[in-house]
DNA sequence: TCATTTTAGTTTGATATCAAACTATTTGGA
DNA sequence: TCCAAATAGTTTGATATCAAACTAAAATGA
């Protein structure tokens, strides 16, 4: 999945980013802003990650870290026209990538497979 | 179940190694020597991390390198008495592993989850 | 009020991982 | 026979990732 979807942005010209890149602008798209901790969580990536993530996406224009004016300790990260523009095409991909994973399963078979994996990730 | 395991090992005083370590020496408990390429394609890495992680693993005594005398290019690698030793361990573990994993899921879940996650595996 | 504790984020250091370039052999075809 | 292509591994360079240590600021409570 990871390489699928690597290669699709690739083919849309969306270079040098990776899924984890993806995951925090895809999660910008719906909010208005987030700070570290909160896409650090969405994500489920070591703050210290999303440092580094952020900062690349900082360098290629795709968001913006704003310190809070209130609490100075917290940071807004937002996206910027540059990134909003990646809607579109990660919209795309999505859906062909749910189209070929879910390729040849039934909604019963999806259901079912959700189902147990989620019981599956709730035992740990 | 990454940090399960690495936990679980940890407890049982196996120190400074992660799955894919683990990944490597079982294959190596089930067949007298693998060669490096062998051991990347089981346990699906590139055969550069292999390198790396083979040598952290004579670094620490678990396995031996060698070459072959006929074809000097291929190395094979085999498990030491110290690597033996992580037999019982091992075993221990996949099974308290197995147990948490499938916990309140019935064999015919087990049975669902596995067949459908093939599907969707082989639809890459 | 002021010291202690908590919280938000960054820095540092280590590791796994991959891809590309490279080395050294072996194999296969002309 | 000998050169080109294929094969097995290693090296190099880049990146994601985490944990631990750290910095700075806010909250808490005595």
């Amino acid at each position: 999945m990871n390489r699928f979807i690597v290669t699709e942005m690739a083919k849309n010209g969306v270079d040098g980013i990776g899924t984890s890149h993806g995951d925090i602008i895809y999660a910008l798209f719906k909010a208005p802003r987030l700070t570290m901790a909160e896409i650090s969580k969405r994500i489920r990536k070591d703050k210290s990650t999303v440092t580094a993530l952020v900062d690349k996406l900082v360098r290629l224009g795709y968001v913006t870290k704003e310190r809070d004016i209130e609490d100075t300790r917290v940071v807004h990260v937002a996206v910027t026209p540059k990134g909003r523009e990646l809607e579109p095409i990660f919209e795309s991909i999505s859906q062909e990538m749910l189209s070929v994973f879910y390729s040849s399963v039934s909604d019963q078979e999806k259901e079912d497979v959700l189902r147990i994996l989620k019981k599956i990730y709730d035992n740990f």
